[in-house]
RNA sequence: GCGACCGUGGCGGAAUUGGCAGACGCGCUGGACUUAGAAUCCAGUAUUGACAAGAUGUAUGAGUUCAAGUCUCUUCGGUCGCACCA
């Protein structure tokens, strides 16, 4: 009987061995492939690991450990997304510097994940905290300036007063805040833009060239939100004729242009400025516009909720096409961020128009055949037939569409039009943890960026990091370092006081990992060129709309200006889904449905907890924990610890296990994250190698290696044991494609679908034989054969009729 | 409202993509070893049936097919994303 296997002393030995002997750190080798796994980089938080990280690196620390037994050179790096709200709100709680807070929590995610096992090449860590790396995110944000991407803009922006910072459109999706959950508010600001909205188009197109799972990319077309439109001009007068000017609209239909009945505005549209003093109902106006200001973006959101608007007295618009007079309305359910914050009305085939009209009474006009307009509005599809429209009567929609666009091209009174929901990305918080925005406001000369040679530009040492209520940055109480030289004409500058957003040191931690530690290049060229692009990256599903969409366009920004080579910088994308309580819900301190990974990993071990957090299920989607679960886990490694009593080298009639098949089958299976059936065949196998009491040496070590990804402290016990070498210095198993059929097949036998028996035949026998085979057995008695499917070496159903002459035969 | 995904035993989940439904694990039942068992091993475990032949069975109802968990349509239920996007 082997000695019990004791999980704490061996997890620590070879812990001990592999980060004291660094024998994950690599360093580029053109004789060897490379492979660049990665895994989302953690927030360092207070709480520690919990069950999520530990499933979202276990996959890439699978394929990590999987690829260097194939012979390549793998780069698998950790690092610390540590700048943040979190350590902010904590270090002003407990009166600690958040540097102090940051490098605690740092230290002990590191334990942790030492605990774990992962092999990860510590020596390249990063920490975007660190002026080293920050360096390069303010080099890359004046890059950035310097191409006219980066630009402050006086604007409404989404407000979270308890957070007190601006939140990007992605941070307040519903109208509460990303992080608090407190409704935002609108605010008027200057903040910082990112010109995201120019990469759209890129973005859309490269993700045709990447391995990403459809969902991934449907999110992220979504997201940018493309429509194909046009962009139509009406000319807009006070009725006396005392003013006028020209109003753009948007649409995706400007076949339904004659049946506009009337123009609606957002209540923030500058139009309503321009007309200011001829507008009749002014007051009524500005009380509908500061109405819609104050309103939560929830309400004003919700569709539910009747339309409300304000009909603007005293001008109107032109109809285009018919010179027919128009009268304009503001309301809020036309925003001002989309298109071009007014539309064209056509309550006949749109169906909030529809709402708006008959509540104000408003003429409807149809221009497509069909539906019921009396009733609600009728969404005219493709093949609908255009109506009393003088010039495109009689064509399709679709015909229609452009014939508009082309008509409106050539007067001069509009065309086609790109438009995206997507918006610039506001890249600013006025928060002291962040990168500090490389910029110096100089009176003559302007927005200055800090030169080059002075990056980078730390945070100064501040006593009371409190974000002020004015909504200015703590920065700025922080005079000696606000004041500075215009590096341009040297007159008394200010220097900016906003911070940059937790998004913006992770949108380029994959490139530094290829040379953290190089003084010259945000990434050297030379390192750059060996690992060039990640190849499989593993995340979160919720970062699909923010990081991986943030950290595209900064990739592809860098590629544009030639600083790298790929356009792209994730060949591959995987997705993890939540582990949630055992209750199915998500995991919520609230809800007291959360584990203690400690606790587990104390009880159970690291090999055990990584195991069966794989085999929960399928990796990308959400499953719920189970706690009596574990113990399979447990009991499958121990019957592995326990193989070597079953060691002989006696020979022994191995034809009840394929080992190639089951290599295959792992194989297969780590390569397309089913991580959960390959630990099933690996468990089949030892359970088929118990029953018949004997395990050759062969079949011992290739189940080693094949475990070894997901178990590596027990494996490269046993393998020491048993081989008296190191696991990783073996290779992975190969198999046989020859070996993966065997001489005969088992053929189910189906009668009219139904399963009837099962034959054992030759492989490939050919129909004839397989009947024969059938009515040998007996299988179908009493019944004539009257037609037979058979597809080879898989099955065959057979229709049959009632044969008295046959079943007298057989009796 | 739009988009995507999903619904399989007591539970978590498998199913070579149209070809033996329920792999593997938990739980449960019985047995073995034990003073003992929360250890370990063996056997059984979808429902129904004389625990025999068989019949039924993948949310619902229809359809395609020799063959449907898988494809098409219907209804119901759930998860996620976007949302007055013109």
């Amino acid at each position: 009987m082997a000695k019990e296997y004791d999980f704490k002393a061996t997890e620590k030995k070879w812990q001990d061995y592999w980060y004291n002997n660094r024998v994950f750190e690599v360093s580029e080798d053109t004789k060897k492939p490379k492979f660049y796994a990665l895994i989302e980089f953690p927030y360092p938080s207070g709480s520690g690991l919990h069950l999520g990280h530990i499933k979202a690196f276990s996959s890439m620390e699978i394929i990590a450990r999987k690829k260097r037994l194939e012979g390549y050179n793998v780069l698998f790096p950790i690092g610390y997304d540590a700048f943040g709200l979190p350590t902010e709100n904590y270090a002003m709680r407990t009166k600690l510097h958040p540097r102090q807070v940051t490098d605690r929590n740092i230290e002990m995610f590191e334990k942790q994940l030492k605990s774990i096992g992962y092999s990860f090449c510590w020596e390249r860590t990063v920490d975007t905290t660190d002026p080293d790396f920050y360096k390069w995110t303010q080099w890359i944000f004046l890059k950035m300036f310097e191409k006219g991407l980066a630009y402050k803009s006086h604007t409404n922006v989404n407000f979270c007063p308890e957070c007190k910072v601006v939140l990007a459109n992605e941070e307040s999706q519903g109208g509460v805040c990303d992080r608090c959950g407190s409704d935002v508010v609108q605010r008027e600001k200057d903040v910082w833009f990112l010109k995201i909205r120019d990469y759209a188009e890129k973005l859309l197109d490269g993700l045709s060239e990447v391995d990403f799972p459809e969902r991934i990319k449907i999110e992220q077309q979504n997201w940018i939100g493309r429509s194909e439109g046009a962009e139509i001009t009406f000319n807009v007068k006070e009725k006396n004729n005392l003013h006028s000017c020209q109003l753009e609209v948007y649409t995706t239909r400007p076949d339904t242009l004659y049946g506009v009945t009337f123009l609606v505005v957002s209540p923030e549209h500058p139009i309503l400025d321009e007309f200011a003093q001829y507008i009749e109902n002014a007051e009524e106006v500005l009380a509908y516009r500061e109405q819609a200001r104050n309103k939560k973006e929830f309400d004003r959101l919700n569709m539910n909720k009747e339309k409300t608007g304000v009909v603007v007295k005293g001008i109107f618009a032109k109809n285009p096409v018919t010179s027919a007079k128009l009268p304009i309305f503001t309301a809020d359910y036309v925003m001002l961020g989309y298109g071009t914050g007014a539309i064209m009305a056509v309550p006949a085939h749109d169906q909030r128009d529809w709402d708006f009209a008959k509540k104000y009474k408003l003429k409807i006009i149809q221009v497509i055949e069909g539906g019921n307009i009396k009733e609600e509005a009728y969404v005219a599809k493709d093949s609908g037939r255009l109506i009393n429209s003088p010039l495109i009567n009689g064509l399709t929609v679709k015909e229609a569409i452009p014939k508009m666009t082309g008509y409106l091209k050539l007067r001069g009174l509009g065309g086609p039009k790109t438009d995206y929901k997507m918006k610039d990305w506001a890249f600013n918080r006025q928060r002291y943890w962040g990168e500090p925005i490389p910029i110096i406001n100089c009176p003559h000369c302007g927005q200055v960026p800090v030169p080059f040679e002075e990056l980078p530009l730390k945070l100064p040492e501040l006593e009371d990091i409190t974000p002020t209520d004015d909504a200015s940055s703590p920065l700025s109480k922080c005079t000696d370092w606000v004041s500075v030289k215009c590096p341009k004409c040297g007159a008394d500058a200010k220097r900016e006081t906003d911070t940059m957003p937790q998004w913006a040191g992770s949108s380029w931690y994959f490139l530094r990992y290829m040379s953290p530690q190089d003084a010259n290049f945000a990434v050297n060229p030379d390192a750059y060129k060996y690992w060039g692009q990640v190849d499989w990256y593993n995340g979160g599903m919720e970062h699909v709309t923010r990081h991986l969409i943030y950290s595209r366009f900064w990739n592809r920004f860098l590629y544009d200006i030639g600083v790298i080579t790929h356009k792209e910088p994730y060949a591959r994308r995987s997705a993890q889904g939540l582990i949630l309580g055992s209750d199915g819900e998500k995991m919520s301190k609230s809800k007291g449905n959360t584990v203690d990974t400690a606790e587990v990993l104390d009880m159970y071990g690291a090999d055990v907890l990584r195991a069966f957090i794989l085999f929960l299920g399928d990796y990308e989607k959400p499953a719920p924990w189970q706690a009596d679960g574990i113990k399979g886990c447990v009991r499958f490694f121990n019957r592995i610890w326990n193989l070597t009593d079953l060691l002989s080298d006696k020979p022994c009639d191995t034809s009840d296990l394929n080992l190639d098949a089951l290599i295959k089958k792992v194989d297969d299976d780590y390569e397309s994250v089913k991580f959960n059936t390959a630990i099933a065949a690996v468990m089949t196998a030892v359970n088929t190698i118990y029953n018949r009491g004997l395990v050759t040496l062969n079949e011992f070590k290739t189940i080693l290696l094949l475990v070894y990804p997901i178990a590596p402290h027990m494996t490269s016990e046993l393998y020491h044991n048993v081989f008296n070498g190191y696991i990783e210095q073996e290779m992975f198993p190969q198999y046989d494609e020859l070996k993966l059929i065997s001489d005969t097949v088992e053929i189910p036998v189906q009668e009219a679908g139904k399963l009837r028996g099962r034959i054992v035949v030759p492989v490939d026998s050919d129909e004839a034989t397989v009947i024969k085979e059938i009515k040998r057995l007996g299988i179908i008695k009493n019944r004539k054969i009257t037609k037979s499917i058979y597809v080879k070496n898989r099955i065959i159903n057979l229709i049959t009729s009632v044969d008295w002459v046959d079943s007298f035969k057989d009796d």
